[in-house]
DNA sequence: CGCACCAGGTGCGCGCCACGCAAGTTGTGG
DNA sequence: CCACAACTTGCGTGGCGCGCACCTGGTGCG
């Protein structure tokens, strides 16, 4: 995040990644989704000024360097939960991480309906999404006290949480909508989160 | 389905697609989750009695292969729902036909743990147990009387289902698990799934 | 029953891509 | 100032996806 936290080695290798990534994305999305065969790694390399060797010491398919924003963002989930005042229930507080997270700034809604919509990509975006699982249920189960090894709610609900991320973007992209990404995003969340964990759905 | 229902030709077809695929998931677990990038598609193919190039006249590419009959599982599932009896509540048809799909019989345990236990197979897996999700969420629309272009909550449902089996899995398969499939799928079902859709579940 | 038709299997060839290897280059710490 | 480590790059290799054209065998019609 912070770039002058780290040395120059680090800086530098960021900026590549990034120049990789950004170049990958403005390419496909200039190409649409059906002309992605036609984005060449020579091309991505070249308009990010490096060598097409270098660009896959980075990534290693196209799909990935042009999902990497996505990805990146997932990870940020369970930080973002983590943020959250302790008090807050489990709900209110997974709902205000999302919606700060996908709405500051509003997401690049060419990029996302390219990933979203491109059939080559669907592996490779579902990959991005699913990153948020991880660090996502360790907050959940930070938060709730319960026990990532024993209980399933963490995970289970974890997963829940991006796949509704998934489909209020998938919703949100829809011709026809006309509401703000924040507040899809509110009702979708809201269809699978509990208030709290309740006592019935730990296990063991 | 029923082999005599499709004709001469539709068998054969079927037939080849399904050696194909078997092929592949059996040497892929020869090899083991470390080996795959060993695993040809010469071998494959021969493995299967086509020629290579046969072999890409039905899958695009070995991961596809090796993850498909976890996609045909999944596009069962919205079947299994539409199949249950008419007057269960939501969450208990669900997890009916969730259960009944998935362990009758019992699922290869060496395939499942080949397909979400290797980085190179994630993204196909992911994209193979989220075919439920499309006709998962018809089929609950067309229980609950929701709007699959207008409510969320479908969808939503869906993903968390299809999220859900996937944690349920992944929890079958760790090393010190005794426990049953059936009951961590309900377990995990359970964490997303409401009584019924709630009516401030339904949006506009 | 026989024939024309077409879906599907196969061989060939092309262009692309991931990646190991061995330099060359640049930041870093003593 | 120097030795080392990290990073970039060019080259070579093996494999793969797929278009194209040809062949074979199931199908439906007269």
């Amino acid at each position: 995040m912070n770039d002058d936290a780290m040395d120059l080695r680090a800086r530098n290798r960021q900026a590549t990644r990034e120049a990789i990534s950004h170049s990958a994305l403005r390419l496909a999305i200039e190409q649409g989704p059906h002309g992605l065969a036609m984005v060449r790694v020579h091309d991505i390399a070249t308009a990010a000024g490096v060598s097409p060797r270098t660009y896959n010491n980075y990534f290693s398919s196209r799909e990935e360097a042009i999902c990497s924003f996505q990805a990146d963002q997932s990870r940020r989930v369970g930080q973002a939960l983590r943020s959250r005042p302790a008090g807050e229930p489990l709900d209110q507080a997974v709902i205000a991480a999302v919606v700060e997270l996908y709405t500051d700034p509003e997401p690049d809604k060419a990029g996302l309906r390219m990933i979203m919509s491109t059939p080559a990509l669907e592996g490779e975006a579902l990959k991005a999404f699913s990153m948020a699982e991880g660090p996502l249920a360790e907050a959940i189960a930070a938060r709730t006290g319960a026990d990532l090894s024993r209980d399933l709610f963490p995970a289970v609900t974890a997963a829940a949480v991006a796949g509704a991320i998934r489909v209020a973007g998938r919703r949100w992209l829809e011709p026809g909508n006309t509401d703000a990404f924040a507040a899809i995003l509110r009702r979708a969340l809201s269809c699978v989160l509990p208030a709290g964990p309740a006592e019935d759905q730990r296990d063991r």
